[in-house]
DNA sequence: TTACTTCACGTACACTCCGTATGTCAAATG
DNA sequence: CATTTGACATACGGAGTGTACGTGAAGTAA
């Protein structure tokens, strides 16, 4: 590894950062990239060189976001007793995670807007894969109808994404957060044989 | 009425009609208001004045949208056979819907980043209190488990929209969509005692 | 009819921001 | 040591939004 080559990534590392930041607190549209690569200690000519363009250094940090989620909701899968409550838990999570204002504005709000369907990310895939994972894993015990395992993984990350959100809106989050789960672990019996 | 407010009508009509139809084909970020008031016959003072600004006019176009799916949504569900039937008939509509390339762009992808969480748009409430009035009429008639009747009706709503994001992205949505259905259906019998 | 007011809308300008073309200097290479 | 590479800074052009101001038709009161 060259001396350029680590103040490269170093400095590739500021810039997703200070982008992060910036995302989070402004919005993507409103967020500047000349304020942006100044906080970082840098100018715009460092971000078109590393990302190409503004859209480049969104998804590099929706990409950053995302990994860990996935990496979180593995861990809680894995806590857990038995498949069937890894699954639920894994939504648990993901309901929790929306609360956070950084995570719904970049990836729940913007994220859509800016990359498309999130299901066309090749990061998103990484949350999404762990749950096809676990239906399919789940189908083939026979404890679940035997649904298309891509669809019922995405409806059962949409409701617990819409949960999260309704959560995070909510004037009293601590009394509405256990009635979306518990209508979610509801729901997700729907899903069994 | 006026003359002069009859026709400050009919111009507030076809600015939205022309900017429907500009997000729809460009998105709202890459829209640019000279472009669509001219295509309406007017410049962006007309604009600035009715709508505020670009944001007002977007809004505008989304309640005008949002509405027409309401009224949709509702004759769907009184054509069914029974609440529970008329509870899934909605669904399959709104995943249906999600076919149109101009409500998908507009209300599912634009419309979040712009105007900020879907369920607190005054217009997105009509959608979501048809579907919190039939749950409550199902769990009264005790059909459905006692749960949250908010709680049921916006994950219903958020699984059958996120279904629909699905379904518009796939490369064969034909194929999709009654996968995505299905699961719906399934997902939704979980709320049955 | 006439003078005055209101208001919907057009026009011109200022400001910001993105993307690109070009310059520069340290680091790598031989 | 000469040359090249590459990471980054700088300068510029184009586009777009918002706003202050102008204008002329419609309404109103004498």
């Amino acid at each position: 590894m060259n001396k350029r080559d680590i103040s490269a990534r170093e400095n590739r590392a500021k810039l997703i950062a200070a982008a992060r930041q910036a995302f989070a607190e402004h919005g993507y549209a409103a967020a500047s990239m000349d304020d942006l690569t100044a906080a970082a200690g840098l100018t715009r000519g460092a971000l078109y060189h590393s990302f190409g363009n503004k859209r480049g250094l969104f998804a590099a940090v929706v990409e950053q976001m995302d990994s860990e989620m996935a990496l979180y909701a593995q861990t809680v899968g894995d806590k857990s007793e038995g498949d069937w409550e890894g699954l639920l838990a894994e939504g648990a999570a993901y309901i929790e995670k929306a609360l956070d204002p950084e995570f719904q504005r970049i990836v729940l709000l913007d994220g859509p807007a800016v990359l498309g369907d999130p299901s066309q990310w090749p990061s998103q895939s990484s949350c999404l894969q762990a749950t096809i994972a676990i239906v399919e894993k789940l189908i083939n015990e026979k404890a679940l109808k035997p649904v298309d395992t891509e669809a019922a993984a995405r409806l059962l990350n949409g409701a617990a994404l819409n949960a999260a959100l309704w959560v995070a809106a909510s004037d009293t989050p601590q009394e509405v957060l256990p009635k979306a789960i518990e209508a979610f672990r509801a729901l997700a019996t729907g899903l069994l044989k």
